[in-house]
DNA sequence: CTATTCCCGACTAATATAATCAGCTATTAA
DNA sequence: TTAATAGCTGATTATATTAGTCGGGAATAG
C-alpha cells in the first residue's frame, strides 16, 4: 500500500462527499471548492472509486456521487487501494512470484516491507468513513512487543 | 514519514552493512554491487545516515562505514526518518501550528493521518536491526478494534 | 433543445527519485 | 612522497510520479 497524497486526496474527497450528501448525489465541482482540488483530477480520482464500486455516479443536471455502500462499510483501506496503484512489490527485482533473490536467498528486508505493509493495511481497514466523521480515529494501541524508546517521532 | 524506495534502500544498505561488517569498515563499492544500488546514490544516503549519526565513516583505503551504535539500538525508523524528509506535513494548507483549517473546523481527515503516520512510526520503531537480520519481523497483532472483513489485501 | 454533469483520453507541468559526473580531501601503504 | 583507496560534495541529468489541464463526448433533467 503506497502512502501518498493522491490517497489522501481520495479519502478527503470522500470523508467531503459522506459528510454533504443526504441522499442525494454531490457533483465533483462542489467537492472540488470545498476541499480545493482541481476538477479533473478528482474526475481521475472518482472514475477508479467507481470502478472499485466504492461509489456510484448519477448523470445529469443535479447529478453527481453517492456513496455505493454505507458509511461503516466503507474502509479507509479501500479507498486508497482505488486509487493508489500497489508499491512496486517491495523492489526485488525477481520475477519468482515470492522469491526476491538478493545474496541467494530471501532479500534480508523482504519480510520487513511485508509485515509493515500488512499493518498499515490492518489500521487502515479497521478504520471505516463513518470513524472519520465521527472522529473514532485516535486509539494508539498498535502492536507493542518492543519498549519504547527514548526519542522523538516528530516528524511521522 | 514517508515511505518510498528510497527509505528502502536505506534500510537495505543499512543491513547489508550489518551482516557483512564483522567490526570492520565496509565500502559502498561493495554494497552498491551486492544490493544492486547505485555508488553515487548510496553516497547521497549515507552522507544523510552519516550527519544522523547512524553510521561512523573510515577514510581512505580499507576504509568505508560502521554502525555507530549496536544493532539492537538501531531501529528502522531512524534509519528511514535519516534519508526521507517528512510527508508535507498532511497537506493541510493551514499555517496555524495545529490549525489546519478546511470547512472552518480542523479538517475531517486530519487526525486519521496523523494517528496512522503514529502508528506507521510505533511499528517501525519497534522493529531494530537485529530484528531484520534474525527475521524477528513477523508479529501480526496490530491495533484491532473492528472486526476484520472479508476482503483480500493482496497489494499491501 | 439546452444546460448540467459525468466520462474519457491525451497532453502538460511540477516535483521527487534515481543516477551521473567531475573534482575534492583524508588516509594508508609502498 | 607518491599512488591508490575511499569518503565527501555540489551540480547536473534522467526518469517516474503526481498533479493539473484541455478538448471533447454521452447521459439526463428540465
Amino acid at each position: 500500500m503506497k502512502l501518498t497524497t493522491k490517497g489522501r486526496y481520495a479519502v478527503m474527497a470522500m470523508a467531503d462527499l459522506a459528510k454533504h450528501s443526504e441522499g442525494r448525489p454531490v457533483s465533483l465541482a462542489d467537492i472540488a471548492s470545498r476541499q480545493e482540488i482541481s476538477l479533473s483530477y478528482l474526475e481521475q480520482l472518482f472514475a477508479r472509486l467507481r470502478r472499485c464500486g466504492l461509489v456510484r455516479s448519477v448523470r445529469g443536471p443535479g447529478g453527481g456521487y453517492l456513496l455505493a455502500r454505507n458509511l461503516e462499510e466503507t474502509r479507509v483501506s479501500d479507498i486508497i487501494l482505488a486509487v493508489d496503484e500497489p508499491m512496486s512489490a517491495t523492489r526485488c527485482r525477481s520475477n519468482s512470484p515470492n522469491g526476491c533473490l538478493s545474496d541467494g536467498s530471501r532479500c534480508l528486508t523482504h519480510d520487513l516491507w511485508d509485515e509493515l505493509g500488512h499493518q498499515i493495511h490492518l489500521y487502515l481497514s479497521g478504520v471505516s468513513l463513518a470513524d472519520v466523521m465521527n472522529g473514532n480515529v485516535r486509539r494508539s494501541n498498535a502492536a507493542q512487543t518492543v519498549e519504547p524508546q527514548g526519542q522523538s517521532f516528530a516528524a511521522l
